[in-house]
DNA sequence: TCTTTCGCCCCTATTACCTCA
DNA sequence: CTTGAGGTAATAGGGGCGAAA
């Protein structure tokens, strides 16, 4: 029998809770699909966060930038055993591998001593129980077979937990590691929503054992970690972006100087009529119109390719503007209706 | 109906702590 | 053992938005 827990609105439930073999064993890799937009739909998320709705966000119209975050955690062994499941998924039936030391009932809670027995009064006013405690809920028992270095790293989590507690009543600032458990549901959460409304915030602080203000400040950050990353690869995009145009604009920059060196050494070629090219939005055809030319004017070759002719025209007037030089690229309204009268005659 | 106040949430910048090379 | 860098939890301040008065 499996209990799949739905965070929050049954409306916008965590649909990866039903996906709990995926969980077991797929690397906890992380991939999302980001816009530019992002901050841009804020108003709208929030909106739907508070009302519960749907909290897929609609996808920007502009193409995401497909961003692959290795496993910011490290996940341990058991991930891609069938002994990691999330005990929320499954009902606690987390069969330890023989010989392991880490058997069932482990209960690891980085940020709280194990208190059997007892219960704890957060100050959101939520109970936490003690993963041993039978007022528990569920148990935090991940059933990971840890390394010995895993498990001084655990025993530093619950040192430094321990610091955390004393110094709870303290005026010295706290400071918890989560446990790469909670990290990864953490992360799973977060691909399915980037942002919470109280009841799933709520729901995923009492499944991990952390206080709501937890959750929703681990969403911030990760938020802002993502963010962050964006700007990294769009600044990386548009960095190649310019170094692209520069290596153009050289190009065209060298070909214009080609083309002046030709003008004089051959000036009666040169006094040839220069090209207008007007191509037709509709029908994309390239039309040839001869204007009298100055002696300066030089000679442009384009194609009639649309996309290629965008990027030409635009490069172009950006290495040729230096100079100055008199070539038209028109791209007119409907200059082209005698070409199609001449053709509907001709039909 | 408009304005004000309040609470909540988010973002951003920053701090403080922890880990590791 | 010390130290500096990097990662990240936590804090502070400010703004937007909706609900209630």
């Amino acid at each position: 029998m499996e209990l799949a827990l739905s965070l929050g609105d049954a409306a916008s439930p965590f649909t990866f809770l039903h996906k709990t073999p995926k969980i077991a064993n797929k690397d906890l890799g992380f991939c999302m699909a980001l816009g530019n937009n992002f901050s841009e739909k804020r108003s709208d998320e929030k909106k739907d966060s508070r009302n519960g709705e749907d909290f897929n966000r609609t996808p920007s119209a502009e193409p995401p930038v497909q961003l692959d975050l290795l496993p910011s955690v490290p996940v341990p062994r058991a991930h891609t055993s069938s002994q990691f499941r999330f005990p929320w998924l499954a009902d606690n039936m987390v069969v330890s591998e023989p010989g392991s030391s880490e058997g069932a009932g482990k209960g690891l809670d980085v940020n709280r001593l194990p208190m059997i027995g007892t219960t704890e009064e957060t100050e959101d006013g939520a109970a936490l129980s003690s993963p041993n405690s039978t007022v528990s809920s569920f148990h935090m028992d991940f059933g990971v077979r840890r390394s010995k270095r895993d498990m001084e790293a655990i025993e530093t989590e619950r040192t430094s937990s321990r610091v955390s507690d004393d110094e709870e009543n303290g005026s010295t600032r706290k400071k918890l590691r989560l446990s790469k458990e909670q990290s990864a549901f953490l992360e799973e959460s977060f691909k399915e929503h980037s942002t919470l409304n109280p009841k799933q915030k709520d729901a995923l602080a009492k499944q991990l054992n952390l206080r709501p203000r937890q959750v929703e400040v681990w969403f911030q950050n990760r938020r802002a970690r993502t963010k962050l990353k964006q700007t990294e690869v769009d600044c990386e995009y548009l960095k190649r972006c310019c170094e692209t145009l520069t290596e153009e604009n050289r190009r065209l920059q060298k070909e214009l100087q080609e083309l002046r060196a030709l003008k004089t050494s051959q000036p009666f070629y040169m006094q040839l009529p220069a090209t207008t090219l007007t191509m037709c939005p509709s029908c994309e055809r390239v039309a040839t119109a001869t204007t009298t030319v100055a002696s300066t004017s030089s000679a442009i070759t384009t194609t009639a390719n649309p996309s290629a002719m965008s990027a030409t025209t635009t490069t172009t007037s950006t290495a040729l503007s230096l100079s100055k030089p008199r070539i038209t690229v028109q791209q007119q309204h409907h200059p082209f209706s005698h070409l199609h009268a001449n053709k509907a005659a001709a039909s």
